[in-house]
Formats: structure tokens, sequence, C-alpha cells
RNA sequence: GGGCAGGUACCAAAGUGGCCAAAUGGGGCGGGCUGUAAACCCGCUGCGGGAACGCUUCGGAGGUUCGAAUCCUUCCCUGCCCA
């Protein structure tokens, strides 16, 4: 084991902010002269097993800790989380069953041992403590914190100001997460700098508990796509660690070059001083923006899929973005369009193919445009594919549909590429059907 | 338990008997432009038919009316004040 002290360097970089930080210098000293790894807790959301860039900075705090040979517990807010997370809206969580917790958990493993080391990870679920405590047990354990301290937090003042509805249940929220420290015995839990009160309530607590109070470490909140709101699932900013390489890769370069220099800091490995120099020759105009970009998209694709993977999602982006083309033959979806020759006689009964083949067979081999669209679920309804095709966002080997009556003629053997929008093309496989 | 204010489309928010499929903003989608899936500009944004039109929507259920998001009854939900 290293010594405290360089450690203690080691995990400071990259924290917003650790309370307190001699505590923890402390710990850390004790550990090594016990010889005693700390317990470091980090707590999920059950409910969200999509692991996105925002989840890796502080999977990659976790990984510190891993390698200083620490035990880190990734908790599964299993119980917490059908209670509701206040931070949510007034949205009534749907019940959550145990295969579908056991289920997601099982996603959660798929996903974060790109960042974790799995030998040295483990995984707690806290219903198994908070579920089984009486409700005698629970009303001990509310008594140990009052309501106006709750109330401090600053999530509830805002709601509570604007008239927003505040549950019961919600107010319980940030003791059962400091029982989990409690029953964890956890020396150090790390969370979001939006955490914070959680995690300061924890300690006390601990504290009533009889316990040490935890240390604890914050960790910067990434921004979303649009800059503004933290990167999270319900706002549809983020960028999911097990997307495709192109998506990923697409993602990035779809965010403001201020952003961009935020996302270098905290999703690569470079140092900050050369970050601080490219910002600068780009404002200099010395460095294309887009090149900079280029390359950190590239970086985060390559940390979890590989630089070769990387590499081809960039050459993707050029020739679909930048030179327009036919994306690469992988990245097309196929579609088979059942057809008939014109003599066979054929009932006009739809025929029961598999799910994604299901046009409708028409007398001729014609097909009208609308009805590809619709059938494939290319588009929700026949009105939103009109539309589409007016405002010109239907190409059909390269050449732009502008009729919404249009019926295509497509012949067996043949395939025909169609692009809807910008980046969205299928291939079109028309098959004989008997 | 009493009083008051509310519940409108994906979200926020106008609308208080016909001109409301419902303003506006955000989001989303499409087009243009661009180093970019950025910024900006333009357009679209309930469902069905090519438009005229029809159908389903304004917390739920009933009712009044030629006609209701708008009025009445009742129920459910939310906030505030009083107890």
């Amino acid at each position: 084991m290293k010594p405290a002290d360089e450690q203690f360097e080691y995990l400071k970089k990259g924290c917003v902010e650790i309370i307190q930080e001699d505590e923890l210098k402390a710990k850390l000293a004790r550990s090594v002269k016990e010889k005693k790894p700390l317990k470091v807790k980090v707590g999920f959301d059950p409910t969200a097993p999509d692991i996105h860039l925002g989840h890796t900075v502080i999977l990659r705090k976790m990984k510190h800790f891993q390698d200083l040979g620490h035990d880190v517990v990734f908790l599964i807010g299993d119980f917490t989380g059908l209670i509701g997370d206040p931070s949510g809206r007034s949205a009534t969580r749907p019940t959550m069953t145990r295969e579908e917790i056991a289920k997601n958990a099982e996603t959660y493993k798929a996903q974060i041992f790109k960042i974790l080391d799995s030998k040295k990870t483990i995984i707690d679920f806290n219903s198994r403590w908070l579920g089984a405590l009486t409700s005698y047990q629970f009303l001990e354990l509310s008594a140990k914190y009052t309501v106006a301290r709750i109330l401090e937090r600053d999530d509830f003042t805002k709601r509570l100001k604007t008239g927003l509805p505040i549950s019961l249940h919600e107010i319980l929220y940030p003791l059962c997460q400091g029982y989990d420290s409690v029953a964890l015995r956890a020396d150090v839990e790390m969370g979001g700098t939006d955490q914070k009160f959680n995690l300061l309530v924890a300690r006390e607590i601990q504290r009533e508990y009889g316990q040490e109070p935890q240390v604890i470490i914050t960790t910067p909140l990434l921004e979303g796509l649009d800059g503004v709101e933290k990167m999270s699932k319900s706002l549809g900013n983020y960028v999911g660690i097990n997307e495709q390489p192109k998506e990923i890769f697409g993602k990035i370069m779809s965010i403001s070059d201020p952003l961009m220099f935020k996302y270098y800091e905290l999703l690569t490995d470079i140092p900050i001083g050369q970050i601080a120099r490219c910002k600068k020759e780009a404002a200099e105009s010395k460095v294309n923006p887009r090149d900079l970009k280029v390359n950190l998209a590239k970086s985060i694709v390559a940390d979890f899929w590989g630089k070769a993977e990387a590499e081809k999602a960039a050459e993707e982006f050029d020739r679909v973005h930048k030179n327009r083309e036919i994306p690469n033959e992988d990245n097309i979806i196929k579609i088979v369009i059942p057809t008939k020759s014109a003599k066979t006689k054929i009932s006009t009964q739809p025929l029961k193919i598999n799910v994604s083949d299901s046009i409708q067979i028409s007398d001729t081999s014609e097909i009208d445009i609308i009805d590809i669209l619709v059938n494939n679920e290319l588009c929700p309804s026949r009105g939103e594919a009109k539309r589409l095709i007016r405002q010109g966002g239907v190409h059909l080997d390269g050449a732009r549909i502008d009729d919404i009556a249009l019926k295509l003629e497509l012949k067996p053997g043949k395939e025909y590429i169609m692009k809807i929008g910008k980046r969205r093309f299928y291939k079109l496989i028309p098959k004989e059907m008997k």
C-alpha cells in the first residue's frame, strides 16, 4: 500500500470538495497502519441502468480508490429508488419487481466494468438492510433528524417556495441514504455535487448510531450535451457508454465549443495545461476547433470501444456529415419489402410475415411511399410521414421525394437506399413473396 | 374540518360559451447555412383522407346548451391560509 499522503494527493485530483480533508488523511493513515482498506460507498439509482458519461466521472474516481487497494461498494438503491428520489418531479414511481431490479443490476455490471475492476467491486443493494427494518426501527431512524434540518435542503426550499408538492417519503430519502452508510460502516462516500446534502446527512446519522462519520467527496457534475442541464437520461442530453461508437462520436461532435473544453477536463486524462493551450490556440484560430472536437470524440469512443472503433467512427462521421455521402454498409438498417410479381394473384389480406417486414402487399407491385415509412415504423403516423416528405426530408437513391402520393415500384433483386432526414439511412430490399 | 387558488398537448404556460385542434416559449422533427448532429435563419409539430372535411383531445364521471377547455353537479389530485 502506498503511503497515506501519496494516496491523498492522488485521490484529491479532480474532486470538487472533500469534507473533511483532515479526516480523510487520518483514515488513510490508519488504513495503512492497520493494513485495512477503507470502505468507499457510492450509491446508484436502480431505475437508470443506462450508464452515461456523467456517471463515468465518479466511476473513474472509484477506480482510483480500487487502484489504491480500498474496498469500493457499488450500492444499488433498490429500496430508496422505490420510495422516490426528491430530485425527481412529481411522477409516481412504478413499483419495480425483484426481477426488474435484478435485471437492471445485471445491466449495470455489463457497463460499469468498462471502468471498474470487476474483481474488486462489491455490488450491494440497500433493500438488504432498509427492507429489513421494522417500522419501529424506522421510526427510530426518523427521530434522529428534524424536519427543519431536512427542509434546509435547497431543493426542498425551492419547491416549498414555488408551491410544488413535497411528499413525506421524499423527506425520508436522505435518512435512508444515511442509514446505508451506517449499515455499511462506510469510511468514505462519494457523489456528485448535487448529492452534498444527502451525503452530509449521512454523517449526522452515523454519529447518531455511534459511528465515526464518513468522509464525503463530491465530484463535478458533467453538463449534458445541451451545455446547460446536468447530464441525465430523463433530459435526453446524455451519451450512454453502451451506445454505438458512431452515436457517441456524433453526439460529442454536436456539443458547443466551450462545452468541449469542459469535457476535455472531465472525460480525458489530458493534463489541464495542455487543454488550456488548445483553448488558446483555438481562440487565436491556430487550430480548427472542429479538429479538437474530433480528437475529443475519438478519445471518448476509444475509452469504451478501443482505438480502432474510434477511427472508424471518425471516418464514418466525415463520410456522412462532412462529405454528405452514404454511410458504411454496417450502419444502414436493412428493411425487407415484400412484393409480388404483377402476374400472381393475391388476396388483399396482409400477409403474416416477420414484424419488421409488415408491409402490406398491394395488387400491383407498387407500394405507397407513405406505407413504407409508416409500416416499418420509420414514422409514427401517416401525418408525420407526409410532413416529412413535404419538407423534403426523404430521399430515395439520392433523389428527393416530393410527392406524398408517390407509389414506388420496387423490383426484386434490386436494392434501394432511402435517407430520412440527415442521418437515418435504410436499405430497402424488395423480396418476392409467393 | 373550514376558506381560497389551481389541474390545459412531450414540458411550461395563455385561453373563461361559438372565430379553439387550442396563443406563446422550450423541446422534438425537417430544410438552409456551416468546421460540426454547434450557432444562426426558415418551416413543421393530435389522428385520418390530396385541400374543403371528418374523428378523438383541455384531471375523471355525469349534466345544461343548437354549441363547452370555458357554465352546473360530483369525484379525484395539488398548493396556500385557518383549525
